[in-house]
DNA sequence: GTCTAAGTTTAGCATTGGCTAAACTATATG
DNA sequence: CATATAGTTTAGCCAATGCTAAACTTAGAC
């Protein structure tokens, strides 16, 4: 059974990549909260669970479930029946994650993809690009 | 407390962003499993558990059960205490991801990226990508 | 001021994807 | 052939993310 391979560090390389995705879909969620929040208070001055839901595709308990992980990890504050808020870390992440997210889909467009495509795959996308790739994006979209 | 507010169908087109992020990441992970068995198969002739859970950096135990689901979706067949196989669907599954993660890896490359990075980020963006943004960055492949 | 509709929360459930520890099987080696 | 080792499986746990249904608040309308 033992079919002597080398391999050497090459398998801890991979599973690098693979263990920073599990990373990843963790945090992204917490970040599309956090800026769909930051949206609603921009829009309308306030975000609400019914608003967030209904943007996300939710049912409204899975929001409020939610929100209390975001809490935990002092990104949102809130009290019962009432509005939504973001702490200053909380706001930090909206931000960092518009800024990021209005990169790739620029990019996309430069690229050549429609509107459509470009919204719906760059939220996707946004969460898996390094700052290297970002800033590669960002270099192609000026001197192209 | 009602604000009357025009907004119509976009919340719903918001929606479907996040609906297909959802999706895709259950998709994802088989779809990350059965590359992975086909390259094993094909660099040592046979897939075995512990090599699985060694390159995604999981435990041994996780990667049985996965399979299990994986055996209910018909990509894969396994006898107990035997190596893993691929059924044909889970073959063109396979050769479609290689294809898909190919391109993009590539692309990265292109667009300025080190090795290293453009590996890590394929792996995250591939599972995200549209069949219109892949044909768009094979196009700046063959152009650029 | 009451009442009702809209919004929020709680409770309870399912699935997915992780883990460790312990039991089991197969095979290579002595 | 017996056994030790390497690999596989089972059992049982946890956290995250989704759901529905029922209970509870708030606030607008009467």
């Amino acid at each position: 059974m033992t079919i002597a391979r080398k391999k050497g560090s090459s398998a801890k390389l991979r599973s690098a990549a693979f263990k920073r995705i599990r990373a990843d879909h963790s945090a992204e969620l917490a970040e599309d909260y956090v800026e769909m929040i930051a949206d609603l208070i921009d829009e309308r001055g306030e975000a609400r669970c019914t608003d967030i839901a209904m943007r996300l595709g939710v049912a409204n308990a899975t929001v409020v479930k939610t929100l209390k992980r975001l809490q935990t990890m002092a990104l949102v504050t809130q009290e019962p029946y009432r509005a939504i808020f973001l702490t200053p870390d909380g706001w930090k992440m909206a931000e960092d994650g518009k800024r990021k997210h209005a990169i790739v889909e620029k990019f996309l467009l430069a690229l050549g993809v429609s509107q459509d495509t470009a919204r719906i795959d760059s939220e996707g996308i946004e969460h898996h690009v390094s700052v290297e790739t970002l800033r590669a994006m960002g270099k192609f979209l000026v001197r192209r």
